[in-house]
RNA sequence: GUCCCAGUAGCUCAGCUGGAUAGAGCAACGGCCUUCUAAGCCGUUGGUCGGGGGUUCGAAUCCCUCCUGGGACGCCA
């Protein structure tokens, strides 16, 4: 690959970085420098007065291409009103350099450009020589990245909310990874804690459950029928002859065991759904090489922490949590976040230039003593963003399906993946910001029909395929023709054309806003003209010239949407 | 009581680093298949952007305040 692009890139700062911007962005560029140009040389403002020059696609199509609100921007450095400046600002452009066709001002003051379209068609050839490279972007400058998520203890099925944060997660790295971030995916395993404690202690009272024997289960169990379905196999497998040993050797070896059955189920249940990781951090491995001493004991001789009551704090207060947090218990014991201090304290260590953490809702409340910490061990706390998925409400025959966790009644990802599918659920996570709360419509999701939004964007890309199969069933050859492209000259292939060629700027734009979900609308967008356009003109028909560059178009169509559907990690089939 | 998220069309959601008449899907209604897949297209209906103040030439977007819904406030994890 290196070398068949490498005219698209060079070394800057020793990293690798495109050079080549789209036509699109090009155009933007040239017409944004006229734009600054023409206001200092209209005496306007200095150059070091000029704010950035802003130009949007306006929503409205009768505003034009692209727009600019420069004359507002000035109106209290020039002192003139916005129309005034607006005219003096198109006086001076050079239309023909900026490719513009039309220029006018409008409402209070915006100048609407309406540009010369017909150079956008050089997007298909971009789109073909790029092919599955295309809408690779350099935002991200080759910044390194840890982002962890999931992350969930190993005590039972991953369930609804994992899913959900699973889902997110992994469209964002894809998405960061497109914008040339430096990606690594990592899942903490709360493998030391009481909470492992709790899973041996419920393995052992299903065990003996299985085996007909009294048992008592531990209060804050966990009721899951996983747990039960593990421990009926161990019967199967090994019988009973855990019973005879001592309490101590028993404990161990069921720990041992469900830790290692349930990691093992966890990895595979992500893996059906897409999402590996990098890294499987694991807490036991903290302990292990005191670095979880090593943390509190910095922490202590950096004068961050006290005793109290039998007790070891944290000065959280003094870095805007609300309240200071025990670090060391009076049992000598360590809270959840003293090693989670070590694995943070870790992460920056390991060298990244950005930390993201994607939590549930339901920790929202540890950001601010994690932030503290960090603060605390002289980190820059703003290198840490955390992202909080909100919660997931199921629907199914129009009810609320209830769900605790303490009576294990709760929708798995597996059983989602097997109601779902997986191509439905990624694209219904991915298709909302993580932080709106999310209804989860299972009928909707399961429904094979225009309902569904997946099958809109997927049914484009086999629509196109539809048409290949067509043509070359007449004889046509399908292939890009550079030389035909001038014969796309509707309004509609400039509209289809001028998307394709915000494909990367949008890749660029979901990653630094670390919002996926405009991916998912963008496609959604682009599937939707493209059916708009398939029903008003026929590819295949009398003019050659136009066959041929409607299915170079419908070429780039596809591979824009291939590229976007792979980005969320759903299937983009040929046929449907 | 404090903190976080949300409140936009009947429903589900975009839009939120301020910009022009507030968008989409579904639902409802009316059209389009002898022609490349109708899982599609075209059109119509539908809104005090939770309420009230403020900042601004301009506010769904920023600030204050109140209301409603969800979540979090442990020497649990």
């Amino acid at each position: 690959m290196a070398k068949r692009w490498a005219h698209i890139y060079f070394i800057f700062n020793g990293r690798r970085r495109l050079n080549k911007m789209n036509i699109l962005e090009q155009m933007k560029e040239n017409l944004k420098q006229e734009i600054r140009q023409a206001v200092i040389r209209a005496g306007l403002a200095e150059e070091s007065q000029l704010p950035d020059v802003v130009l949007e696609v306006p929503r409205e199509k009768a505003h034009g291409d692209l727009a600019t609100n420069m004359a507002m921007q000035l109106t209290r450095i020039a002192r003139k009103n916005p129309r005034q400046i607006a005219e003096a600002i198109v006086e001076g452009i050079d239309r023909r350099k900026a490719h513009i066709r039309e220029v006018e001002i409008a409402g209070p003051g915006f100048i609407n450009f309406f540009v010369d379209r017909s150079v956008l068609t050089e997007v298909v050839t971009d789109v073909i020589k790029q092919a599955n490279d295309y809408g690779i972007s350099s935002a991200g400058q080759g910044q390194k990245v840890l982002v962890e998520f999931v992350s969930a203890n190993p005590t039972g099925s991953l369930h609804l909310g994992h899913a959900r944060g699973a889902a997110f997660g992994d469209v964002l790295c894809r998405v960061m990874e497109r914008a040339g971030f430096a990606v690594t995916r990592e899942y903490y395993i709360n493998d030391a804690g009481n909470q492992i404690h709790n899973m041996t202690l419920s393995l052992e009272a299903r065990y003996r459950e299985a085996l007909q024997l009294e048992s008592e289960f531990p209060e804050d169990g966990y009721r899951g029928r996983d747990i039960i379905e593990m421990a009926e196999q161990l019967v199967k497998d090994e019988g009973d002859r855990f019973i005879q040993l001592d309490a101590e050797e028993r404990y161990q070896i069921f720990r041992k065991y469900g830790l290692e059955r349930l990691l093992e189920k966890i990895k595979e249940d992500l893996a059906k759904f897409r999402v590996h990781f990098d890294s499987w951090f694991s807490e036991t491995a903290l302990h292990q090489s005191k670095a979880v001493e090593e943390s509190l004991n910095e922490l202590e001789r950096l004068g961050k922490t006290y005793e109290k009551d039998g007790a070891i704090w944290l000065k959280s207060t003094d870095y805007g949590d609300d309240k200071d947090r025990v670090l060391v218990k009076q049992d000598g014991s360590y809270t959840y976040i003293t090693p989670d201090i070590a694995y943070h304290r870790d992460k920056y260590n390991r060298g990244y230039d950005r930390i993201i953490d994607i939590f549930g809702a339901d920790h929202h409340g540890y950001i601010p003593r994690m932030k503290a910490a960090m603060s605390a061990l002289d980190f820059d706390p703003d290198k840490l963003t955390f992202l909080v998925t909100q919660m997931v409400k199921l629907y199914q025959g129009g009810e609320l399906v209830k769900m605790s966790k303490r009576t294990g009644k709760a929708i798995t990802l597996v059983e989602l993946m097997e109601e779902v599918g997986v191509d439905a659920t990624r694209y219904i996570f991915a298709s909302r910001s993580s932080d709106s709360h999310l209804d989860f419509d299972m009928d909707l999701a399961v429904t094979q029909s225009n309902e569904n939004p997946v099958f809109y964007v997927q049914y484009a890309h086999a629509r196109i395929n539809s048409v290949f199969r067509q043509a070359k069933e007449r004889g046509l050859t399908v292939q890009f023709d550079e030389e035909s492209l001038s014969a796309l000259i509707l309004e509609q292939e400039y509209d289809l054309l001028q998307k394709l060629a915000e494909f990367s700027s949008e890749v660029g734009t979901a990653a630094e806003q670390m919002a996926p979900h405009r991916i998912v609308r963008y496609l959604f967008e682009l599937a939707g003209q493209f059916h708009s356009y398939y029903n008003a003109h026929r590819v295949i028909q009398e003019d050659e010239k136009v066959t041929r560059a409607r299915l170079s178009l419908y070429l780039a169509t596809a591979q824009v949407l291939k590229n976007g559907l792979n980005l969320i990690s759903v299937n983009a089939p040929e046929t449907m």
